[in-house]
DNA sequence: CCCGGCGAGGTAAGCGCTTACAGACAGCGG
DNA sequence: CCGCTGTCTGTAAGCGCTTACCTCGCCGGG
């Protein structure tokens, strides 16, 4: 009755959009309840085989796809992980950056492991501010979290966690949170020496990224200590300040040269995207890679091979960031698995020319 | 009952994730009904000043959110919007590409314009082969869908358009869905004009993008038009093909140069994804831009500003495409409103150097 | 003093699915 | 021939919301 009704009342009302066939209509036309439909649908149960096959006939004629929210709504299992990222914050939007890339490629893997495991991905950029407001409101729509950048402080973080599983990326590990990230520390280490110990520059600085994020954190932690450990020099600054973006180490770089700075030997840039600024900077003002000063990124993203010179760097597995973090909280959306509060991915050493290295 | 009873159920078997509240637990807690609740929350009726207050205290303190799938189903709006866009079909994906930049620019302009009402943003890439099956069962997840590329063919496209609003970027016009475009023809007319007119060049070439792209044929009939007119050269052939990346606009001019075919005066690239992948070959030929070869591009991305030399494009505002993408979508989920079968944004002619131009 | 009108709030019916449970029916042994 | 088992299918409850509809209490006017 409800069934009949509703399909008159559509067809009448509403001939186009809105007038998907529902789970009644395909069992109606079938000749069966709507639990078989389901069972069938759903792989339940044995049906017998003309069940399924006047089902899927059924299925095939109308063109029926199952709506998301019902579904959602009585399975418990919306079948989206919600991806959040920082946008945004300063400045207008024009010219606020020209590279996506890093977290765009890690979306990628997040987005390749969902969708073989059959979920879609909610992406929502979101700036610190409203990040508090927000994340929850976006958290009743999926099923599950991953954080790009440290959106939010670790007491909210813990305090969203408690609802809903979530994964942080490059941040800190935190109470119900589980944190994937690579080895900055390896990778700078291995970098830095060869730095050192294989070209013999006695003077290196450190274009930072952003302030507050970890990965930048330990990538210059970990600089400074080899470093430190060879007895080479590091220039800092507050001009060594970065974003991450190629404009922002471009102006500090250009900023620095005309402020009459001396320039170390070797200038270790936070990520790849940083490098390139530096040296598009560098050759404006007539200075050569490497042979004035040598250059060298972090991430190893794929302009990195094709700049002029091949850009030395730390490659990072960036799409399999994503996977890990989609799996982890697959895992997690799943059972109460997740052990481990972190996962750490390797990094690997990719040298090629802007270190000084000359090619094969 | 039923109440009580899944709150007992929940607290004792579920404390962490899963275990929100819901809004039977708020009704509870401010001793009023489910309807004054959602009375409150959407702001419909006149609730008595002390009944808000009752119901904001209690959904403060529990930390309560509606949840999403109940929510969609109830009200018929699941306020998110699938994007899909084509992606990884030939090739690993290593080399894949370097610039989701265009894309992902418009996709921050669905976005944007999604958030100011309250949609969130559903991404899907998917390859045109599964097309067909992936964007169904994406339809059935979203209130609406916006297509890049031509991931449909019209056929299919029309049908999906009959069950739920389609909006397509840089497509042509199916019954049912609207198109949303730049001007290819008018940027292209005055890019080449500009180039015949002004700098004289008696010579040209087009590096051209995915030969399926309606984009890429319109720039690159639009460009005929006006050689043909003014009497000047088009150089072309299967060698001048591209994919709208740089790394294959490199490879095209390279393997162009190594057998030494004769360049033209200008190459009009495709995109300035291209653009950059000649400049780039061509400088690693010896090949100085302007002076040898001018270059131009399409699309005014970030970069082309921040070329060497500054390059010569058309911009076209591609935030926009995504804004009006987005607001086009909305209207027709909203009502039925939605006139014309396409939208068509201006396009502006950006001289900087690369077209021999110098910097004032 | 009673009744109609009015406005706030409660009751309950769905939204389109999944699934526990029960019914129906066939095949079998006792 | 009855009852039991085991399959398959149908019935209906419920997922967490929104909202139509109705109740209730209050007010003013007749």
């Amino acid at each position: 009755m409800r069934n009949a009704d509703t399909a008159v009342t559509r067809t009448a009302v509403a001939p186009g959009p809105a007038g998907s066939p529902t789970i009644y209509d395909v069992a109606r036309l079938a000749g069966v309840s709507i639990a078989s439909v389901s069972r069938v649908l759903n792989q339940r149960g044995r049906p017998r085989l003309e069940t399924r096959e006047r089902v899927l006939d059924a299925v095939r004629d109308l063109g029926f796809v199952r709506d998301g929210a019902a579904r959602a709504l009585s399975s418990g299992l919306k079948e989206v992980v919600g991806v959040a990222f920082r946008r945004g914050e300063d400045a207008g939007f024009e010219d606020e950056d020209e590279s996506p890339l890093f977290d765009e490629v890690v979306n990628r893997g997040i987005e390749a492991s969902a969708r073989a495991v059959g979920f879609d991905v909610l992406i929502s950029t979101v700036s610190k501010e409203d990040a508090a407001i927000r994340l929850p409101a976006l958290a009743r729509k999926v099923d599950g979290l991953i954080l790009h950048d440290n959106l939010l402080a670790p007491a909210a973080l813990a305090r969203l966690a408690e609802h809903v599983p979530v994964v942080t990326l490059a941040s800190r590990p935190v109470a119900g949170a589980v944190n994937i990230r690579c080895d900055n520390v390896g990778g700078m280490r291995a970098l830095v020496r060869h730095l050192v110990s294989d070209h013999g520059y006695r003077s290196l600085a450190y274009l930072s990224g952003h302030t507050d994020s970890p990965d930048n954190l330990a990538r210059e932690r970990a600089l400074r200590v080899v470093a430190r450990a060879a007895g080479v020099e590091v220039i800092s600054g507050p001009a060594w300040r970065g974003d991450y973006s190629a404009v922002g180490a471009a102006r500090a770089i250009s900023s620095l040269l005309e402020g009459g700075v001396r320039l170390p030997r070797a200038i270790v840039c936070a990520n790849d995207q940083t490098a390139v600024g530096v040296m598009h900077a560098l050759g404006r003002h007539g200075l050569r890679v490497p042979a004035d000063v040598a250059v060298t990124g972090f991430d190893d993203v794929a302009i990195a091979r094709h700049l002029h010179p091949p850009l030395t760097t730390v490659r990072q597995p960036i799409r399999d960031l994503g996977s890990a973090a989609f799996d982890t909280l697959h895992a997690a959306i799943r059972g109460r698995a997740v052990a481990a509060p972190e996962r750490v991915l390797p990094t690997d050493l990719v040298i090629r020319e802007s270190c000084g290295c000359h090619a094969a």
